[in-house]
This record gives structure tokens, C-alpha cells and sequence, in this order.
RNA sequence: GGGGCUGUAGCUCAGCUUGGUUAGAGUGCCGCACUGUCACUGCGGAGGUCGCGGGUUCGAGCCCCGUCAGCCCCGCCA
């Protein structure tokens, strides 16, 4: 039906008759000619109706559709009378000039505009997410559904070539009751039993790498009954990657690889290796994990500095082992009062007590900070003009995010430049083990399955709480991409951990026996790592939430508005299913 | 589980501070005019359970209580 798409013709295709499909975008009806931008996936051109060269019928037709018709029209290209200036039409150098037109899907009034005027806002999310298929006709989210497509066939691209076969795991799982929620689908022919939607493929890949097949990827679907954020799906995408006879090192290389293919699909030349970071140094040099390396400020030890005359609370969290931290940050004197109290307020949001704070001027230290650190110790900071000290005090666990989210402030103040675009790192040495406050437990920092640290295996049973994790982590701009490990291969290692974490032995049998059982059967050395693919594709489409990049996203109820799910059954269902609704 | 913001015409918003005649604007839609526009232009018109329920009041879009939905954040997300 058509020879080509309305947005890709270019000067080229002068003189060419041509046969488009196409909804109707714009109308600009002049009365004797009419001009109609027709749209496509790939852009939009002007259609020309002019009683020169269009038939009166074809010009009844064009001066009466209505926006978000479907038409197909033939027609010759041709150079646009004056140099058209129109930046927004990718085929802005020519325009069709229209023999025939047929209208082949008539449209209602979109209840939603697709075609939006310069400067006008988007329609509230909520109508966004019920109008779908008119949201999804924007040019914006085209864009970015197409960069999705792209990114996805160029990981299995580069994954294929270095060799990594992709093997499906099953979506109707078993259950294991620990970490996020589960989906939990009934069974029918097994009463009172379920299968749960897998949160990811961890046990299989590790399974496939004991049956042999030593390097794995999958476009995984993952599911988690949580509750959501901007950046949180209750159903996601992820990049699965296993390998057996590896070790971090490579992981890392082909992660950098996958990365490097990934930035490079969407324009963006990087380069990898990528500096790499423990996480205590992460958390002592930014107070997160996930640091955004594009960006200075960074964290440092005030505590040598507190002077002995300094205020009460400063000096009894030194006693206690607590430590004064905080940022020097260059050029940021001539912050306001309201600056400091908005800083005050995101560190106290954080957890912290407050803040204190100095400034340099030209010639002298002011503020509360002086009195605390002294001429001296401002000195000895090596502070110059125009600086300003922000810190804070208390434990590890407090003065971290405080400071992180005082740094997270400041970056985003005017005048605040990148060093670069693209700032990538690892973050490795985890902690395998972190202590649970509530129910005064170790639980696994992050999968039970990561093997500790060779160096701290010693820690294990006396000092769980010391013993790293060969554990790492992709940071890019300071967000998380991924994360993955080592993974342990000894049932015995896999047992006392199951153990530590306070998992009695029938239920380890119940719940992991397939794992050990399989690891029992001969285990190569294997490791991998999962890329949050929904993630990646928002930051390289420059969007701000993950349903900008996905087609029928989920509401942060977890509703899809669009074709009205989770929806209650009937009765008849149910019973099939053996279960009882209650409320 | 907790906190915050938002909800008025198909869409985007104003009106709420200080309750008071017929709730406005832009755009879209409908009609008329218009032969090179590109956010076409000009003229005319239709279009509203002010999210929902209750309360206060002589009177509620506006004040109070509750509720629903969407968004953002904390908890949570092995």
C-alpha cells in the first residue's frame, strides 16, 4: 500500500511518485489550497492540495479530515517553493503534492492533543496512561520506544559475538520467600498451591552454568510486588549475563563491553575500562554507593580538627567514636541564608542533627564553623577564597547520606559544571552481610548466593558483619545500572551461609534444595551480572521516568489504567483456582 | 505502612488568600470566510455533576472532615 514512510523522504526523492500512510497531524486549510502534516513512525511531512495539481474530490477530502485520521494518499515530491526554515519536520525540504487521498481509519476527536503547540504542557500523567495509544503516537515517546527496540537488538548483538548463548528461563517459578514480595500465581490442578513470577533468573543462570552451558543472557522480564517509585516498575527488564570459569575481572569486561555498545547505540562515545571504587571508599569519599563522579565536592574527615573549646555536641560524638565530616566546597562562599537552610534542611531530611558551616571570604573565616574548627584547623584545610565548609556530626550511618545529600544539592546548583558527560564506575568490595536493626539478624546485603570475600572468609562465622562480598556494582552518573558477583559454588560454603542468615536446615532443603542439589552435581567457578534495562534506556533517552521508555507501564499503584488491570474475576474462576476472596 | 503535591470545559490552566449576581482564558471542537501555509489568519458558536461523599453557612469551586485517583518522597525493593 505505501512506497514509503512520510518522514523519511528527503530531496533526494524529488520527482518520485510516492504512496503514504499515515495519520493526519496538522491541518492549515487555506481555503483554495490546504497543507496537511502527515505523520508516521518516522516523522512527519507536509501533503500539498492545490487546484493545480489536486482533484476537487481529493480537495474535499483534505479541507474535512480531522486530526488522527489514518489516510492514504499518492502523490509526487517535490522541492518546497520557498527554503522552508521548519525544524521540526524531518522532511522539511520537500512536500507531497497530492493526487489522491482516502481516508482508511476515521478517528474521533482525540480525547488527548498528540500534536501539541510550541510551549504547551503534556496532559496530566493519569490521561496520559488511559489515552495510551494517543500518547504513545507523540513523537517524543516514538523516539524513545524506537531507541528501546535498538538498545535491546544491540545487547543481544554484542553479547551473541562474544559467544554468550540466550536461553529463556521459566516466568512461573517457584517461590522463595525472601528479599522482595513475590507474584504468586495459583495453580488450577494443585490446589492450595503456587507458582510465583520470577523477581530474576538468579538460581537458574547459576543452574544452566552447572549444566554446562558456561556463558548465559537473557532479556529478562522480573517482577516484585513492591511498592514503586519514578524509577520502579512492579514489572521490569533486565540484562541477565552468567559465565562459568570467570572471575570479576571478567565480568567486568564484557559488563564494559555491553556498556560501551549500549552508550555507543544511542551516540554517546565512552570508554571503558571504568575507575573502580570499594565501597568504603565510595561511602567515606561521597557517602552513597552509588557516587556521581561527574562532580568534586567531596567528603572528608573534620574530626582532627574539632577544637577542644568546641560546642558540646561536637565534642561528645568524638567521645562516643562518632566523627565530624563534611565538604569544602570551592566557590560556594556566597551562598544565602536560604541556600544554608535548604542545605540544612535536605542534611537534616537525611538524618543529621543539622549543619554547620563556614565560609571564606576574602580574608576571613565567618560562621558557626570557626568557632568549632578554629583559624588554625580552617588552615589547615587548605580552604582559599570564595570556599565554603559544610559539616556535620554523628555516626557513619548518619553523617553519610547527610553529606550525600547536602553534595546531591550542591551539584545541582547553577554554575555547577560536570567535568564530564559520562561518568562510569565500578563499586566493588561490597559487604556481604548487613545487620538488620529490627529483627537484630544478618541479612545478605544483597543475594544469598554472592561468595564472600576469599581474604575475609576467616570473618564468616565469628565476624559476619566484616566479611566482604565479591560483590560489584556499574554506577554511571550516580545511579546504579547493575549489579552482580561471584557466586558461591561449595554447598557446604552455601550451607553455613543459608545458616548465618538464620535459615533453619528443612527449610533450606524446602526452599534451596535445587540450588544445592545442583551445585552438588559438579560446579564450575561462575559469576555474572544483571543491567536494569528499563534504567539505561530512561537515562539514554533522556527521560525522567521509567514509563517514558516502556509501552504500557504500571501506575505507582501498580494499575494499568490503559487496559483497566488488576480487574477482580468471577466466581466461577476462583473456585477453579480452590481460593476464597476475603475482605 | 507514613509524608507531601495535584484534581475546575476534550486538553492546559486562572479563580480559592478575603464564601456572595450568569465560573473565565488559551487551545481543541462545530460553522462561515480565506490560493503557499507551517502554532495559518479573521468572524461566530457550542461546550462545566468545579474528582466523589458528608459537614459548617442565609449562601460553598473557595472553609472543615472523609474518601478516590494520579504524581513525588520515606519505609520497602535478597
Amino acid at each position: 500500500m505505501r512506497s514509503h514512510r512520510a518522514g523519511s523522504l528527503r530531496t533526494e526523492h524529488v520527482g518520485a511518485t510516492v504512496r503514504l500512510g499515515g495519520w493526519i497531524h496538522r491541518v492549515r486549510d487555506l481555503g483554495g489550497v490546504v497543507f496537511i502534516d502527515l505523520r508516521d513512525r518516522d516523522g512527519l511531512v507536509q501533503l500539498s492540495f492545490d487546484p493545480k495539481w489536486t482533484p476537487r474530490e481529493a480537495l474535499a477530502v483534505a479541507g474535512s479530515v480531522g486530526q488522527e485520521t489514518v489516510v492514504l494518499v499518492e502523490g509526487t515530491v517535490e522541492l518546497r517553493p520557498e527554503a522552508a526554515r521548519d525544524a521540526t519536520m524531518s522532511s522539511r525540504d520537500v512536500e507531497v503534492r497530492v493526487s489522491a487521498i482516502r481516508v482508511v481509519g476515521p478517528a474521533e476527536v482525540p480525547a488527548i492533543p498528540v500534536s501539541r503547540k510550541e510551549g504547551e504542557e503534556l496532559p496530566a500523567e493519569e490521561l496520559r496512561l488511559k489515552n495510551r495509544i494517543l500518547d504513545l503516537r507523540r513523537p517524543e515517546l516514538q523516539r524513545n520506544i524506537m531507541l528501546r527496540h535498538r538498545l535491546l537488538q544491540r545487547s543481544r548483538r554484542t553479547l551473541a559475538d562474544l559467544d554468550f548463548l540466550e536461553i529463556e528461563t521459566p516466568i512461573l517459578t517457584k517461590p522463595t520467600p525472601e528479599g522482595a514480595r513475590d507474584y504468586l500465581v495459583p495453580s488450577r490442578v494443585h490446589p492450595g498451591e503456587f507458582y510465583a513470577l520470577p523477581q530474576s533468573p538468579q538460581i537458574y543462570k547459576q543452574l544452566l552454568m552447572v549444566a554446562g552451558y558456561d556463558r548465559y543472557f537473557q532479556i529478562a522480564r522480573c517482577f516484585r510486588d513492591e511498592d514503586l517509585r519514578a524509577d520502579r516498575q512492579p514489572e521490569f527488564t533486565q540484562i541477565d549475563i552468567e559465565a562459568s570459569f570467570v572471575g570479576a575481572e571478567d565480568v567486568y569486561r564484557v559488563v564494559e563491553q555491553v556498556l560501551v555498545a549500549l552508550w555507543d547505540e544511542a551516540g554517546e562515545p565512552i570508554v571503558a575500562p571504568f575507575p573502580r571504587l570499594t565501597w568504603r571508599e565510595a561511602t567515606e569519599r561521597f557517602g552513597i554507593d552509588k557516587p556521581d563522579l561527574r562532580f568534586g565536592f567531596e567528603i572528608r574527615d573534620l574530626s582532627p580538627f574539632v577544637r577542644p573549646d568546641a560546642a558540646e555536641f561536637l565534642r561528645s560524638a568524638l567521645a562516643a567514636g562518632q566523627r565530624v565530616r563534611g565538604i569544602l566546597a570551592p566557590g560556594m562562599a556566597g551562598l544565602s541564608r536560604k541556600d544554608l537552610d535548604h542545605l540544612t534542611a535536605a542534611a537534616k531530611g537525611a538524618g543529621a542533627g543539622g549543619l554547620i558551616w563556614a565560609r571564606r571570604s576574602e580574608s576571613a573565616w565567618e560562621g558557626q564553623g570557626t568557632k568549632a574548627f578554629g583559624l588554625e584547623g580552617l588552615a589547615a584545610l587548605g580552604g582559599s577564597a570564595g570556599d565554603m565548609l559544610l559539616a556535620v556530626a554523628g555516626a557513619d550511618g548518619v553523617t553519610s547520606p547527610a553529606l550525600h545529600a547536602v553534595r546531591s544539592d550542591l551539584v545541582r546548583r547553577p554554575g555547577v559544571q560536570p567535568s564530564t558527560p559520562h561518568a562510569f564506575c565500578w563499586v566493588v568490595d561490597f559487604p556481604l552481610f548487613e545487620h538488620d536493626a529490627e529483627s537484630g539478624q544478618f541479612v545478605p546485603a544483597h543475594h544469598p548466593f554472592t561468595a564472600p570475600h576469599p581474604e575475609d572468609v576467616e570473618f564468616l562465622e565469628r565476624d559476619p558483619g566484616r566479611c566482604r562480598a565479591l560483590h560489584y556494582d556499574a554506577v554511571y552518573n550516580g545511579n546504579e545500572l547493575g549489579s552482580g558477583s561471584i557466586r558461591i559454588t561449595d554447598p557446604a560454603v552455601q550451607r553455613t551461609i543459608f545458616r548465618l542468615l538464620g535459615i533453619a536446615p528443612d527449610e533450606i532443603r524446602r526452599r534451596f534444595g535445587f540450588l544445592l542439589d545442583g551445585l552438588a552435581a559438579g560446579a564450575p567457578p561462575h559469576g555474572g551480572f544483571a543491567l536494569g534495562f528499563d534504567r539505561i534506556t530512561m537515562l539514554l533517552a533522556g527521560a525522567t521516568s521509567l514509563r517514558d521508555v516502556i509501552a504500557f507501564p504500571k501506575t505507582t499503584a501498580a494499575r494499568a489504567l490503559f487496559e483497566g488491570a488488576p480487574t477482580p474475576v468471577n466466581a466461577a474462576d476462583l473456585r477453579a483456582l480452590h481460593l476464597r476472596v476475603e475482605d
